[in-house]
Parts: C-alpha cells; structure tokens; sequence
DNA sequence: GTTAAAATTTAGCCTGGGCTAACAACCGAG
DNA sequence: CTCGGTTGTTAGCCCAGGCTAAATTTTAAC
C-alpha cells in the first residue's frame, strides 16, 4: 500500500466533526492533505495534457503550474512513489490506472465545482480559479448539494 | 513590512486567469498561500479563545488544532514575525491590530461560506468542515454570490 | 557527425508545518 | 518551600514543495 489515502480520496470518508456544540473544529487539512492537493492538480493536468497533446513532458506541467521543472521532477518522483504516474528517465509522463482513477475523479470534482460557480453567477475567470481552490475540499455531501444546485439552475432558467 | 500579504488578503486581488481560451490556468495557491491560511485559522482561533475565555493560551491552540503544542510555537512564532500575534515568554497570546482585522475578515468570511452550504443543504457537521476547508479560496467575487444565494434563501424559504 | 537547444536530472539550499525529547518556568497544592 | 502538573521553549529531525546552479540526455539543425 504505498499509495496513501488516495484510494479513500476517490471515496472520501470526510471525519465528521464529533456531534457535541464546539468539542474540537478544525482538524486542520490534515498533514499530508496538501500533498494529496499536489496529487491530484498533478494527476489531472497529467491527464489533461495527454489528452490534448497526446503526450505530457514534465516541462508542461511546469509551465501549467508556473513552477520550475524541477519541481516538477520531484514531485513526480514522489508520485510515482506513490503509485500514480510511471516515469522512465527522458520519456513523458504516464499515468498508471490509479492515477487514471484519480485523475478521473479529480476532473469530474472540479468540473461540478466549476459549474456551480458558474451556475450561481461567477464570473468564468474567477470561477476557474476559484474551483481550482475549492474543488479539494468539497466533501461529496456537498458535491451533492452543488450538483442538486446545477440542476435547479438549468431548470429555474436565468431566474 | 514584515507581514506579508496579509494587507492584500483582506481586500483579495486573486490574479486572473488571464483571457484566453486556456492559456495557464492553475498558478496553484501561489507558494505561501498555504502559509497565510494557517495564519488567518490561528488568528480566528485566537480570536474565538480570547472571546470565549478572555485568553488564549498555546496549549488551547494545539488542543483545537490537534497539534503538538511545539509546532503552536513555532507557528505563533512566525506569526509574531509577521506581525500579526503579540506573545511573551509565558503570557497568553494576543492578537495586533492587524491580526484582529485579519481574525475579523476570516471570521466573517468563514461565516458567509458556512451558513452558505446550510442554505444550499448541506447538513451542519459537513457544512462546518468544509467551510474550514473552502473559505481560504473563495474569492471576493464568489463570496458576493454566497451572500446572495443566503438572502434568496432567506427570503425564498425553505423551497 | 558536431553542435546547439530543449528537456531532465542531481545536488544543495530554503521555508512551512509536523514530530519527539528534554529542559525551563509558572502555579497551585500540600 | 517543595513537588507535580500544565505550559512554553529549545534542539533536532522529517517531509513537501519551492528555488538556483550545474551536469546530463535527447533531439533537432546544420
């Protein structure tokens, strides 16, 4: 199991705050979350490129994140590490069927995100960037909600 | 200056994602936005300590953060530095006028996105997590949408 | 077939946030 | 006044994600 939570991730347990009043809020994104954030940016631009390129090089996701390649090149060593991207020395970027997985679920997350914005009146630009933010910490009761949100919007018409 | 963009971040520019079709999107929360998160939650959990209690005591920070009082020092530490908590040796903390307004505008901010998702359904122990979560992306613009969306509610009932 | 440019990797350093262990201060019993 | 518990601090370590500089590999151009 190296691949930390990320199979939870897909299937997200969301640790319920307690029951009582106001017994311990904030759990703070747990550690190592932003590192799953990492992941999941990583796995989806992955994707993405694939999909349009044909092929994803390191040297993309550094421009697409505004990042150094460098960066770049250790966090894909920690995601193969991890399970999620294949990489071999100079060849581009692979994802392996949980990265797929990941990425699938990651794409689908934010493009309910990026509607619901876009649905309760966000301007594109700033939805966009705003679902990038958002869309890692969206349990999937909320997702629900939002999605429920979409529908209206497409049934009330412009309001 | 010492502290940072803590100015910017109670009156959010949130950089644009440029224009075109798809040019680069995603700049990632830009390095040390993750930084000024921890900021704003500890300056809100002094806030709320010191008006629950009167003060506010690192050991009162680690327990509602789930941290060991150690990392509480050393990020009080820092926030110090940036201007934001004023501490000595063994008195409890207390916030500097720029931390109080920074306390301030996350209060509210993490207000609007909470009672936000109850208005849309989520249920309150889900709302409350992932408020923690979300309210350090929403921008200006969305957070507007959120307060609308909370009056139509309001006024609209329960639907 | 060199050579130059682009893509990668390696080495080394920084910050933020996390930890444990050990030590210091402060407070409230006794 | 000492002892114990709570609270803080210091030292030292780890990981994630940044960076620059320098070495390396590929690729494409001549």
């Amino acid at each position: 199991m190296v691949w930390r939570q990320h199979e939870a991730l897909l299937n997200r347990p969301l640790c319920m705050t307690s029951s009582g009043s106001k017994p311990a809020r904030r759990f703070r994104r747990t550690r190592s979350d932003h590192a799953n954030e990492t992941a999941e940016d990583y796995v989806e631009a992955i994707a993405e490129q694939i999909d349009e390129k044909g092929e994803c090089r390191g040297a993309d996701l550094a421009r697409e994140f505004g990042v150094s390649h460098v960066t770049v090149t250790k966090t894909i060593a920690r995601l193969q590490a991890d399970g999620l991207v294949d990489t071999a020395p100079y060849a581009p970027l692979t994802l392996t069927r949980k990265g797929k997985a990941l990425a699938e679920a990651s794409r689908k997350r934010h493009e309910v995100v990026l509607r619901f914005l876009l649905a309760i009146g966000v301007s594109p630009a700033v939805a966009e960037v705003d679902a990038e933010g958002i869309e890692h910490h969206v349990s999937d009761e909320t997702l629900r909600c939002f999605n429920q949100m979409i529908a209206e919007a497409q049934k009330g018409g412009s309001e």
